[in-house]
DNA sequence: AGATTCTTTTCACATTTGTGAAAAAGCGAT
DNA sequence: ATCGCTTTTTCACAAATGTGAAAAGAATCT
C-alpha cells in the first residue's frame, strides 16, 4: 500500500485527505499462477497496482498461438482505459505467471475516485503514457536484431526474470522458437 | 486549422473562446523533404499537428544504421513530453519523407496554452496515449511474423503509403533487408 | 525412491533470410 | 532524348532460423 502511494506521488501531488480516500477504497487481490487479471472480450472489473509477482500480456494470433506481448513486473500499475468513462474491452489477456498480489479497486470505486480526487486522472494518464512509452521503446528495436541480440536485450529489459518464468514465454516475446532460444542460450554460455 | 480543432474535439470539449485562444497562438510550419521536426539530442522547439505529408521516426542503432521506428501520417499530433513542464530530449529523429505542413506552436506558447486552457492538458494526454497504443499494437505483432506477413501488415497499417516513400524505409521498419522486401513483393505480385 | 508430467535441450534437415555484387528501372536536369 | 544519379530488383551463395522428433532434465505427487 505504501509502495502504491509512493508510486502515485512520483507522477504528481496528492494531499493527505486525498490519499486517505484512495486508501479507503482499495482492496487486496491475489492471483494464483495461471489466473487472469483481464481476459479478451470481458470488460475488466478491476484496476490495480501489482505489489508482487509477474504477469504476461498475451494474445492469440491467427493460428491460435499465444504471443507474449510483454511482461509486467511488480510495482506497476494496470489499467488500460483510453477514456476512464468508457472501459475498453481488453484486447489481450493479462495472466499471472507467478502468484501475484495487488492493491486493487473495483471499476465503480475507481471511477468515483477519478471524479473525487482532483489531479488523480492526470497522474494516471502520466503513468499510462510512461508505461506505453517503455513497452514501445523496448519492443520496437527487437525487430531488427538477430536471436542472440534479442535475448541479450531481454536480459537487460527484465533482469532477474529469466529464472522465474518459463522460457516458452520468453521465446514468444522475442519472436523466435523455443529451440532457437535454447540454441542462443547454449552459444553464450 | 479546422482539421486540427476537430481533431482536438474528438478527445474532449473546448469552448469557443478556448478554441480562439489556441488559434491565436498557432503558426504555420513547412518542412521540405529531408528536414527534421526534431533531432536526437536537441530539445524540441515546437509541437504541432501535421496537416499533410509523411514523417518517419528513426534512430541509429549500435552499428550506425538508421532504423525506422514508425511512420507518422497527416492529421496526427506531434509532441512527446511525458511532462509538459519538462520537455524531454527527443530520443529519435523525426524526419520529413515528403513535404510536410503543420499547425505548430512554439514550446513557450504551447506551455502557456496548457496553463490557460482548462482541459487541454487532458486532451493532449489522451491523444498521446492513443498514439502510443496504436504504435505499440502495430509494431509488436510484427516480431513474430515472417517477411511476407510483415509486408502485408504494413500495407494494412499504412494504406496508400507504399507508393509515396522509399522502400528502404519500409524494409527498415519491417526489420528486413531491402532485398528481402523486394523478394516478398515479387512473390505476392 | 519411483512414477508422472512438464520443461528444456539437442539433433539432422528444410526453409527462410542475409550478403555482396550486378543489372534494371526510375527520375530529374540539361 | 541523353546523361548522371538514385532506387529497386535480381541472382548465387552463405548464414541464420524453423521444423519435427527424440532425449535429457526438473518439478510434482504418491
Amino acid at each position: 500500500m505504501k509502495e502504491f502511494i509512493n508510486f502515485l506521488l512520483q507522477f504528481g501531488n496528492l494531499s493527505q485527505p486525498q490519499i486517505d480516500l484512495i486508501k479507503s477504497k482499495s482492496i487486496g487481490l491475489e492471483l494464483k499462477k495461471g489466473d487472469c487479471f483481464w481476459e479478451t472480450g470481458k470488460a475488466s472489473k478491476h484496476v490495480g497496482f501489482m505489489t508482487s509477482g509477474i504477469l504476461r500480456v498475451y494474445y492469440n494470433n491467427d493460428l491460435g498461438d499465444e504471443i507474449t506481448h510483454y511482461f509486467v513486473e511488480e510495482n506497476h500499475w494496470l489499467s488500460d482505459w483510453d477514456n476512464p468513462d468508457q472501459p475498453l474491452m481488453p484486447v489481450a489477456n493479462l495472466q499471472a505467471i507467478t502468484e501475484c498480489s495487488f492493491v486493487a479497486f473495483s471499476k465503480k470505486d475507481w471511477n468515483a475516485l477519478l471524479q473525487a480526487v482532483v489531479g488523480l486522472n492526470d497522474i494516471i494518464q502520466r503513468i499510462i503514457i510512461k508505461h506505453k512509452s517503455t513497452k514501445l521503446e523496448r519492443r520496437s528495436p527487437l525487430i531488427t536484431e538477430n536471436t542472440t541480440a534479442r535475448y541479450l536485450s531481454f536480459l537487460e529489459q527484465y533482469p532477474n526474470m529469466v529464472n522465474r518464468i518459463p522460457l516458452s514465454y520468453v521465446a514468444s516475446y522475442l519472436g523466435m522458437k523455443q529451440q532457437s532460444l535454447s540454441r542462443v542460450r547454449k552459444s553464450i554460455r
